[in-house]
RNA sequence: GGCCCGUUGGAGAAGUGGCUUAACUCACAUGCCUUUCACGCAUGCAUUCAUGGGUUCGAAUCCCGUACGGGUCACCA
């Protein structure tokens, strides 16, 4: 008679560690009452997804606010699919969003009591419990081939049953341990597969976070926990992981919710208590009217480097990720006239169960809304971070005077309700092209599409004369009093109702005047306040932009 | 295909049997303000809660069926 543990033996020799000594390894985390300890576990395969980033953030948020642990776990066993150095990238971009793990893997390195936070640096550990399943014999080793495997596929499928390594299609569950033996001896390839005890007519009732109570059937399975390369599979080390690192709460995406009877079979077959879960919706985009999952392949805001890129700033995208989690956030940031997401309480009751459609549009207006209320000085140490990595003559320019970049970010900042321009950095680039002489040379040169109801001579005259006699250094009031003086003398009306009242004795109404010193000065119908830019470009080069050579160029698209 | 989850306007959503002739926000539209644009302000935008049936004096809210959407059925996570 072959007993369980020779064959346990047989397979794991190596294996000397016992589960007790884990066990005294990671004791129970003394938290107060209600922290939760999260983590966030991603396969280090790729870019972060903007998916990840919610799911992360929303872990961490969770372990903040109850003042418990957020850790971050690298899940690596998959050895074919990983990608040199995407950990590392994915643990900087978090941190640019803030979010830096309690434990685990953080920009400077490893940190924590509970790890190692690797997977395939876990081996023995998972192995020890692999071990003891062994041995009790509610695991078995499987010598099935990837041919063999297929072959009882195509078997269930042609007769329509359910397809999977289960019940009586579970080959090798059946295999005496004296089989087992000899195949081990006679040195055939084998994976661990867990013996499941379920039935899948039977449904089991678990407590989603999210979701309430979810009656999903028993998984009837025996699943791989070690595969033949010696690693663990997803559902083993999920498992023995957050037992052993006290994880208590477990927030992942939906696509997790059918899996999850194997998960809870393999913490009851190994006497622990599970932990609470919380299936998070997964973020959609419409696509031809149908939705979909953000898709790596297909869209670009599926990477998180793209808003990067882009320039919003991630406080921005955070706020935006908070609006879809929580839909009482937007009530709460109107009432609090703040968008601080440290001091909002998160909630998986106000958590909406089907997956948003992401709407940049709504970025973009909780980014201007967000940077609205930065001043200058608050912008430009992070714009000019994006500038020297996204657009070097960007940054050349700002760097050559920062002081100069902080007065145009500053434009109108000065009242009740600023202007709501930029709602990524790239914006302000291009809003900001006017300022710089080398920019505005060229455009100078073309020519502006001033209105064709004034000739150029009159143009020049005015403008000429604007430069002579406007006032500079003043405040606005002063200023615009001065540009009305000289728009009159060139019989301007200085209103519309006057214009209106007898437009035979005027050139043009004052708007029509601003507009000829606006596009002068700017080479734009729109821009910010008129006086806030001369103030800012300055008397010498204001003058110089009103006295050059009038140009006129009428289909100029881009001066909108 | 089996199983699971979901379904309130273009988007995010409030709503847990009567206070809902369905909040709020974005988008869109119009108007006001204004030296332009933006801001701000005002107004408009679901007679209806995927759909059919049922329970009830009364349903977006409870029950059943159908449709649609999503997810999942790997030695991937």
């Amino acid at each position: 008679m072959v007993s369980n543990e020779e064959i346990a033996e047989l397979l794991l020799p190596e294996v000397k560690l016992t589960p007790e000594e884990l066990e005294a390894r990671y004791p129970e985390r003394n938290l107060e009452k209600g922290a939760y300890v999260t983590r966030f576990a991603p396969s280090p395969t790729g870019f972060l997804h903007t998916g990840s980033l919610f799911t992360a953030f929303l872990a961490y948020r969770l372990a903040k606010q109850s003042h418990g642990v957020f850790f971050l776990r690298v899940e690596d066993t998959d050895t074919k699919r990983t990608i040199a150095g995407s950990a590392e990238e994915l643990i900087h971009q978090l941190a640019r969003f803030g979010i830096i793990a309690d434990e685990g893997f953080t920009p400077s390195g490893e940190t924590g009591q509970y790890g190692p936070y690797q997977q395939s640096k876990r081996g023995e550990i998972y192995k020890v419990f692999i071990k003891k399943l062994l041995k009790e014999g509610k695991a078995y080793p499987d010598f099935c081939t990837p041919e063999d495997l297929d072959k009882i596929r195509a078997f269930q499928e042609a007769n329509k049953i359910l397809p999977g390594y289960y019940g009586p299609y579970a080959r090798d569950r059946k295999l005496t341990n004296e089989e087992r033996k000899e195949r081990i001896l006679r040195g055939d390839a084998w994976v661990i597969r867990f013996k499941s005890e379920g039935n899948h007519d039977h449904k089991i009732r678990f407590h989603d976070e999210i979701r309430g109570d979810l009656d999903i059937a028993e998984n009837d399975v025996d699943v791989v926990i070690l595969k033949s390369d010696g690693l663990p599979t997803y559902h083993f080390a999920h498992v023995v992981d957050d037992h052993l690192m006290r994880t208590n709460l477990v927030s992942r995406g939906e696509e997790w919710i059918p899996s999850t009877p194997i998960h809870l079979e393999l913490f009851h077959a190994l006497n622990w208590e599970a932990p609470k879960y919380a299936h998070l919706p997964v973020i959609m985009k419409l696509d031809h009217g149908n939705k979909r999952k953000l898709s790596k392949r297909k869209d670009p805001e599926a990477a998180v480097s793209y808003f990067l890129k882009e320039g919003y700033p991630p406080e921005s995208l955070l706020v935006y990720l908070m609006s879809i989690a929580n839909s009482n956030f937007e009530e709460w940031t109107m009432e609090h006239h703040s968008y601080d997401l440290n001091s909002f309480s998160f909630s998986f009751a106000k958590m909406s169960l089907d997956g948003a459609l992401f709407d940049l549009d709504k970025l973009c207006f909780f980014s201007r809304e967000l940077l609205a209320t930065w001043k200058g000085k608050d912008m430009l140490p992070p714009l000019c971070a994006w500038a020297k990595e996204n657009s070097p003559t960007f940054f050349a320019k700002i760097e050559k005077n920062p002081a100069y970049m902080e007065k145009i970010l500053n434009i109108e900042k000065d009242r009740p309700n600023p202007r709501k321009d930029y709602a990524k950095w790239s914006d302000v680039e291009a809003a900001s092209r006017f300022f710089y002489l080398e920019d505005f040379l060229p455009l100078e040169e073309t020519g502006f599409p001033y209105d064709p109801k004034f000739n150029e001579e009159f143009i020049s005259l005015f403008l000429k004369d604007a430069a002579d006699k406007m006032k500079y250094g003043t405040d606005e009031p002063t200023w615009w009093n001065s540009v009305k003086e000289i728009a009159s003398e060139h019989h301007f009306a200085l209103s519309n109702k006057e214009f209106k009242a007898n437009p035979s004795s005027y050139i043009g109404t004052l708007t029509e005047a601003a507009e000829l010193l606006r596009l002068a000065i700017t080479g734009a119908k729109k821009s910010p306040n008129l006086h806030e830019v001369i103030e800012i470009l300055g008397e010498e080069e204001t003058k110089r932009r009103l006295t050059y050579p009038v140009h006129r160029h009428c289909d100029l698209a881009a001066q909108d």
